[in-house]
DNA sequence: AATCTCCATTTCGTATACAATCTGTAGGCA
DNA sequence: TGCCTACAGATTGTATACGAAATGGAGATT
């Protein structure tokens, strides 16, 4: 395997350059949990990490933060974001309502081809797994919904799940609750099997019962010891 | 009326400042049809247009850029983007997708304070329809459609339709046909109808059928005036 | 000992300077 | 005349410098 699994391009809206490779290592750092959400990212810091000025590195940041993986605080820096459970219940509503109909879209659009490359997902996916290496897993968990979209080929619907997929990642990261393994791989292989026949009523089928999995491994009780923000905490009810 | 109608706030990635500002009355504009697109938004014209510098501009094109409404060449610059007719398909799928779900959470959610809002909005655009200001009235279409949104009370879809109600803009401006005065209001109303007797499914069919009405009045034939890229004249069949 | 104030440090916000790239035009050459 | 080349202008890409804001700690004060 040489550069990133989770080949995840084409969501950011910069040239081609510096920062746009900046913005691609910098996801897949984050997408296989090599950052956990919080970390301070110092505009220094990642501008000395890969060679370049400042200028470089807060365009990066700043395009990390339009699609949602990092927030920038006026003064104070960028952080990896740490979506809210409000957040999490609404990314997985929103891929509940996207997903399916790519799905749908993609199982028109099936080809050999196609199949191969998701194929090639779920066995990397399985691969990493049996290696224990769970970041990976899941940014290859990542890659098989994005090929999906790219097969159904919806530029915008793509793009949005892009989004939607990488904040996936840090919820998960921050409130994934189940803990036995394969959790996502028998949806997987279901819906290879579906795309293999391009039965496209199943693929909808199966993607919907996947995000309603998904939603459900999460532990999304509202522990109080989430860090709210004051003004949350003293919000009048 | 004070400031803008088309009151779209809160979906730059962005901390409070001047780009955002920017971003702001850059976005009015281009929903107002006061800017065509394809026009060219130098660094330098816009630094000097609203007091700042070079930098301060460049932050606010490409935060306008992760939105679809700018698109940035390297070495070139930005431009108000010029969306394809197969873009302006996407968009308004992507948008029949979408709104009829957040068309029922709104019923569901739907206060009084909230029926005047939206009154409020298809008033001004009657308003400034009846003034011939139609860059306006569209302007205030979209904040109808994103105060819906709102009222559905989901941050993440409503971002979403942000950018899509914005890029909308921009293929009405390219591809807009229908000319019937009225285009829209029929619809508008009659949701309004559904909203205030909170009848969801009513409120779900009603965008559904304003959605296919707004995309088939677009006339996306393929003009071969149309500035295709070299690339994509000369792609081999 | 606890608290307050002030200052030093760090980091970001903004402006500016210089380098790289592209475009258009004028001049030279066949 | 037609075409290629080279230069000039304009615009963006990147780096750096300086100012502003927030943080953290040392010292003074009660």
């Amino acid at each position: 395997m040489t550069i990133a699994p989770a080949d995840l391009r084409g969501s950011f809206s910069l040239p081609p350059g510096k920062a746009l490779d900046i913005c691609h290592q910098l996801e897949a750092a984050i997408l296989q949990h090599r950052m956990q959400p919080g970390m301070k990212l110092a505009e220094d810091e990642v501008g000395e990490l890969f060679g370049v000025s400042r200028t470089v590195a807060r365009t990066a940041l700043q395009a990390l933060a339009h699609g949602g993986l990092v927030t920038i605080e006026r003064n104070r820096g960028a952080f990896v974001s740490r979506p809210t459970i409000r957040e999490a219940h609404e990314v997985f509503e929103a891929r509940a309502l996207i997903e399916p109909r790519i799905a749908r879209m993609a199982a028109r659009a099936m080809t050999p081809d196609h199949l191969k490359v998701l194929q090639g997902h779920v066995d990397a996916e399985h691969e990493v797994t049996a290696q224990g290496d769970m970041g990976m897993a899941l940014a290859h968990s990542g890659a098989f919904h994005l090929s999906i979209a790219d097969i159904a080929d919806q530029a915008i619907l793509t793009q949005i799940l892009h989004t939607l997929v990488s904040r996936s990642s840090l919820i998960i990261a921050l409130y994934w609750h189940r803990r036995d393994t394969g959790c996502e791989s028998h949806s997987h292989h279901a819906l290879l099997k579906a795309f293999s026949v391009r039965d496209e009523n199943a693929a909808e089928e199966i993607m919907k019962s996947h995000m309603v999995d998904l939603h459900s491994g999460l532990d999304l009780r509202d522990r109080s010891e989430s860090h709210r923000s004051l003004a949350d905490v003293f919000a009048k009810p």
